[in-house]
DNA sequence: TTGATAATTCTATAATCATGGAAATATAGA
DNA sequence: TCTATATTTCCATGATTATAGAATTATCAA
């Protein structure tokens, strides 16, 4: 992960809007919400939410599928892994302390593999 | 977490002296840095290190102490953990799949104990 | 106390961001 | 095609944020 990219999807979810969006996805994973699900569960106006989805989508934290002619967002599990890896990378380094990396993954059925994670993860 | 106070962490990570503040600081946890030490490595006014740090602070991402005429700051490795714990929070639990709940740490030497991490880990 | 160093607060300016109404675009069904 | 629905883009407005010079406060050593 690049500084830049990190900044970006912590700018994505600094903001109240779409934390609640990306949280709202998040209890639906792994198959979404169409955007007028998540306006009206919201209470945003169409063309605020949908100002908030393409933040979030060029962040890379949440993808989305036409389905007819509704678009599925949903979020993306893998960013979330490598912004919590590159947050906490090289702790300690600088020290004498021992140091547990950090992990972080929601993947329903099968845990998606990132570069960092607990090694007695499943 | 409450959702404001996660707002406040995200958004004082999502700014590029800040993240690069925070980044430094933990490489050099757990005792961290004086903060003419953080100024000189990243190139920036006292004045801006001040306020990015009252920042951190604020959101509970650093703390200070003070050493004779220095004020060293470190990261607070909990405030990471519990970022995360609430960003992934509920994963999932509108749908069928089974889920991993998502961890974080950077303990030196212990684990620190959380609300949420993988059940595996030490 | 005096001088030097460390850090913060004050302040003004420039830049970025959130919001939602209105118009435009896209899809589906009849 | 025509109509209804879903979503996005355009645009103007108000609000928030980053920056650093200058002044201020705090600590130490002599």
């Amino acid at each position: 992960m690049q500084n830049r990219q990190a900044i970006t999807i912590l700018a994505a979810l600094a903001q109240e809007s779409r934390l609640a969006v990306y949280r709202l996805l998040i209890e639906h994973a792994p198959e979404g919400l169409a955007a007028s699900a998540i306006a009206e569960k919201l209470g945003l106006a169409n063309a605020t939410l949908s100002f908030h989805l393409k933040e979030l989508s060029h962040a890379g934290l949440v993808s989305s599928r036409q389905s007819g002619r509704f678009i599925y967002y949903a979020p993306v599990i893998e960013t979330m892994d490598e912004l919590v890896g590159y947050l906490t990378d090289h702790c300690c380094s600088q020290s004498a302390g021992t140091c547990v990396p950090a992990a972080a993954s929601c993947a329903p059925g099968k845990r998606k593999s990132t570069a960092r994670r607990r090694s007695s993860s499943a």
